[in-house]
DNA sequence: GACTAAACGAGACGGTACGTCACGTCTTAGC
DNA sequence: GCTAAGACGTGACGTACCGTCTCGTTTAGTC
């Protein structure tokens, strides 16, 4: 059995000989990793039906009460699992010029989203959504709602800028800037290229009467 | 999976008197009726979790073996329940204008996206689709294909009457117009109102330098 | 079910070789056959469990519903291929001598029991018979009734020839002689060897004060 | 399947502080009581085709799982319901004469297999054993082994005393006087009486020229 | 020569039970 | 006090046969 293996490495990282395994200095985070790693694992390799807590366990080799004592589903463990890998990755850079800061925001975005693995993982969690009105109202506030915030950065700060005008819906002009994404990666299932985010940027140019400075 | 519709359009376009009495020999017109009944109507009550084999077969009063015989897993019943239900419904209108056209047509498909029941089993079919390629295969070709030819339509009329330019990237036109709808549906659950979906034609008319002809 | 064995032999006796596969007049020999032949082949070849109607219908190219029209259940069959095969053959020879009619009758009884194909179906038959009554009660008075007068048959007529008292006890007596052997391949499943049945013919002999005039 | 049983015991016997370390706590010894009376009654109530695994579980409040995981199949579960009910019921009494301790023994076997609950399911078992050699093999082993060397207890104890000639065909012997017994209750069904049982003790005696010291 | 009636093959149907899987809860022993 | 281990009740899975029920065909015999 891996698990063993797996053990040993996860605790490499501790620094010193601060192995627990069941002790009584609170959780362990040698079982905490192990578990998010595996989940990972299991979903990338056997899909969103081969991830179950049983499997996660044994794998794992942890207990099964070790994973329901701090997360309350596979889909939690998930969405833990994801938070720890995808955070902060999706952060529009500053070049100063809302088209340049676009056109690589959404490549970036949808190449997490189609081509990451993170980004199946942002798939399996979305269509647990559609299941679950609890997990999908977590879900939200602990990922979705941060990731709103990223998306409409190059937006504000192009405000900032004046390159945008104040009023501007926000949240309109967002929707039309990464629904077309979403909406191909999670409905369609059509390849996203440079070509197609990059009309999803020039359209945006053309309806606010704005230019391209520079041209890729 | 088709032969289970095509098997219940043959019988049901049998319209004059060639109809066969019992329906014994042959599938059983009442069994597959019961079952697509149940399942939208478990989906709707239960969710997505409570639609079971199990419970469909005991509500529809139906051996589980026949659901196998016909389907072969609960989203198969459930597909087969949304097509019988949804298909044909959302074709837009012809007013003989762009704006018109696309005002209402979008309307009606946020309707039927957020708020209808047929909505609410595509929900739970794409959130499947997410976790099983084959069945994502599937889906596509049995309804969303003909989905995005009705999403097309509009523009297509638009280009026939000389009000858009024929060499209108249509793929990415449409997924403008509709990638919004759905990433709100799917993935932010905020409501869409009219002024969203009229928002989106306008950004439309916009950047193709048209205007609106009438307002509602 | 008696019916089901008479309809066969009344059509049996038809002459030539006159085969119907439907029609106005009675049952299709062809199929009975087929189906007894087919049953008992299952038996032999999978064992009791893997006999069943729907594997005797397919292996015998017959609709269920045909065996069910002549046969009450999969046992029902198997009794009459069993009586098909098997009446008859254990009639005890008249060598004129008690001893030496028994010596060979119990030899035959104890190889038919023990190595006999229809054994193999007496076996499963006296099986079914513990678990169901009814038909216990139908194989006692369609087989083993006729069974105990064969058995008694070499000491009627050893007391028509003198050798034995009239007095004689029959039913204790043949249930001293082959009593032991159905012991042995219902219950211990030892093999039987000619010197164990010799030797319970002997201890009939020894208690009944006679002397065996030959030995094999 | 013993180390079901044994396990159980295991268990049950283990006073002191040894406590066995395979088991973290261990089988539910409530439920194995629970599984087989249920399934004792079940067939003493509705015969052997009605004793389902699901019937025991549902009755006995258990899963079937658990069922599952310490009995193979429904047989299994009745053989170990068997074992605790007749084991150590069935040994002859020493009253120190052959004829006497015989007559005692075979009434009581008498009334085991044709009148008590045990011999029902003990019925139930020799007929699965017809059907499944492996059974068969298992059920000798565990019971049958044991209660044959019951029944040859009184004639070694003849023998011992000097009653009967150390030469004698134990097996053989026995065989006579139990088969008629077996005989008479798998085969003909015919009720045995204690003038019948008396009468093999008689003619054991006759043709080993004992007499009985007492009548009954 | 058309018609009728019995038996046929085929196979769908509502069921029961099978044996397996994963769930989430729980108890116990070790560190 | 947290751990690994794992038994437990629950419930759904997908399969195998059960026995019943039309279908549409085949085939004698009757009119």
């Amino acid at each position: 059995m891996a698990p063993a293996t797996n053990a040993a490495e996860a605790s490499s990282t501790g620094g010193s000989g601060r192995r627990h395994h069941g002790n009584r200095h609170g959780r362990s985070e040698q079982a905490r990793l192990a578990v998010l790693r595996v989940a990972d694992g299991l979903l990338v390799e056997k899909g969103f039906a081969g991830v179950t807590m049983e499997g996660i366990a044994a794998r794992a080799g942890v207990a099964k009460q070790t994973i329901y004592r701090w997360w309350k589903s596979k889909t939690d463990v998930l969405m833990d699992a994801f938070l720890q890998d995808a955070t902060e990755d999706l952060t529009a850079p500053d070049f100063g010029d809302i088209a340049l800061d676009l056109r690589d925001y959404l490549r970036r975005l949808a190449w997490f989203l189609s081509e990451s693995d993170p980004g199946a993982v942002f798939k399996a969690l979305i269509a647990q959504a559609q299941h679950d009105p609890v997990f999908a109202q977590d879900f939200r506030s602990r990922y979705l709602d941060g990731q709103r915030r990223r998306d409409r950065l190059p937006l504000e700060r192009a405000v900032d800028r004046g390159q945008l005008p104040p009023d501007l819906d926000m949240a309109a002009e967002t929707d039309q800037l990464v629904g077309p994404l979403y909406y191909r990666v999670l409905v369609t299932d059509e390849p996203i290229g440079h070509e197609f985010t990059d009309g999803l940027v020039d359209a945006f140019l053309r309806r606010h009467k704005l230019t391209a400075r520079t041209k890729s």
